[in-house]
DNA sequence: GGCGGCTGCAGTGTATACAAATATCAGTCC
DNA sequence: GGACTGATATTTGTATACACTGCAGCCGCC
């Protein structure tokens, strides 16, 4: 426990790492790792992220580790409680709804944009997309499909060229990712399958409008099958739990 | 030099800091400081941040520094250069459009959302802002001009009620002052004085459609009054010259 | 005289040490 | 028996130490 160094990390059974070429800070592996883990629903809202515990993990000092989360924090993915540590996010219903009426302004208008400049290869693209989220779901692989869904939106917003936007609803897709774990009704599907394929049938026929309406449409049925009533749902969750076990 | 108590922070003649009681954590400060130093024009973009300078002005040590800096290459107001240290963010001609469009699809949205929904007080409160611009104007305070611009715009998305897209705007607004100061055309004023007014008067009549129009007409001209041509303007303006000496 | 390598310095990158705060738990008192 | 209080242990917050990188200036070399 004493001194460690690097290039040991591999070697803990941290199956997330994507070990890149040396080029980036060592702090943005441990960002994307974590980003990765709730894009596929591994790392459920409330998790405590121990400081030591994830130096650990990825072996590096707390330093590194500080770095990560603070900058998970910046884009609201975790939050930090003074004194008392990092957790992954649970967003309010409030902030539930307003994340979603955000995609819906920033993805209309990036479908909007794609529509008037969309070029073959990047339809292709988008259906092969769309087949290997046919796939995952026939395989029943349900975090695959989560994962392939947010990268699907994700990656009509890279085509649509404006890295603003999609740096932002980069964020939104994650924290879409903690609202669903949150609020998921049962073991229902998140995204209706045959709407992301509609949505690219409008784009390829360069129909903005009914491109808009589909994914304003879609986003609308993905927040509508969750079970966003003003309660608090998840770690009061745990907590009533243990109280059961208590008595 | 050796060790150093909290508290002293302020002794140091260190005038942008606003002392909020001590429930904040420290390197929210020194954020809230250098954005409100970039929002003021007063920080001009290439700018060095050192570290251990950064340090001695707010009484800190360099990890709370490097926490701040961290953060604020997150929202891409600096960038942070491996080995090399922080710099005040330079956006390239296509990020400055990028921003511009995304606060014209986060703006419209917002004024949408508002007019559906504003209370006589809020109209009030816009107008009141408006007067204190009129008043810098007046008073050829082009610093607390532009600064109140921006507030104006972000009260707005306040007032609409959708925090996540606020705090967006926020980043969009700060790094729309970066690009301002890198492409403004001589003196000329940023924002057209009259147009804020029209905007709340479109609001006020509840005229969704109009308000819209003017909004992104409104930040169409302040992005037609840049000189956001495609050449490199600032540093790698330098650079292109070395390369053209050097065939 | 100009150019390339070398060395010293300044500054960042990371680890570690220490202080402060909080959570845990045992013991005591009511 | 339950609640409170104190000590202990764990964890976070901050400072500092040290290693490494990049830069600048100098010197020698061509």
């Amino acid at each position: 426990m004493a001194t460690r160094k690097r290039g040991e990390a591999g070697d803990k059974g941290t199956a997330a790492i994507l070990p890149r070429r040396g080029k980036k800070v060592s702090s943005d592996q441990i960002v994307e790792s974590i980003l990765s883990a709730v894009a596929e629903h591994r790392l459920p809202p409330g998790t405590k992220l121990g400081e030591e515990h994830l130096g650990e993990i990825f072996g590096v000092s707390r330093t590194v580790i500080r770095q990560a989360l603070v900058r998970l924090a910046n884009d609201r993915i975790i939050t930090l409680e003074p004194n008392r540590g990092a957790f992954v996010a649970q967003p309010t219903v409030q902030e539930a709804r307003d994340v979603f009426e955000a995609r819906r302004v920033i993805e209309s208008a990036v479908v909007a944009r794609l529509v008037k400049a969309v070029e073959p290869a990047q339809l292709a693209e988008l259906r092969r997309l769309i087949e290997r989220e046919d796939e995952a779901r026939a395989a029943g692989d349900r975090r695959a499909l989560v994962k392939l869904s947010g990268e699907f939106h994700l990656l009509i917003a890279e085509m649509a060229g404006n890295g603003t936007l999609t740096a932002m609803l980069r964020e939104l897709v994650l924290r879409s990712s903690l609202v669903i774990m949150l609020y998921e009704i049962g073991n229902r599907p998140a995204c209706p399958p045959t709407e992301h394929r509609e949505l690219v049938d409008a784009i390829a026929a360069r129909d903005a409008t009914a491109a808009c309406r589909i994914m304003s449409e879609h986003l609308g049925h993905v927040e509508e099958s969750l079970n966003l009533i003003d309660e608090e749902p998840a770690l009061p969750d745990l907590r009533s739990v243990f109280v059961e076990l208590a008595r």
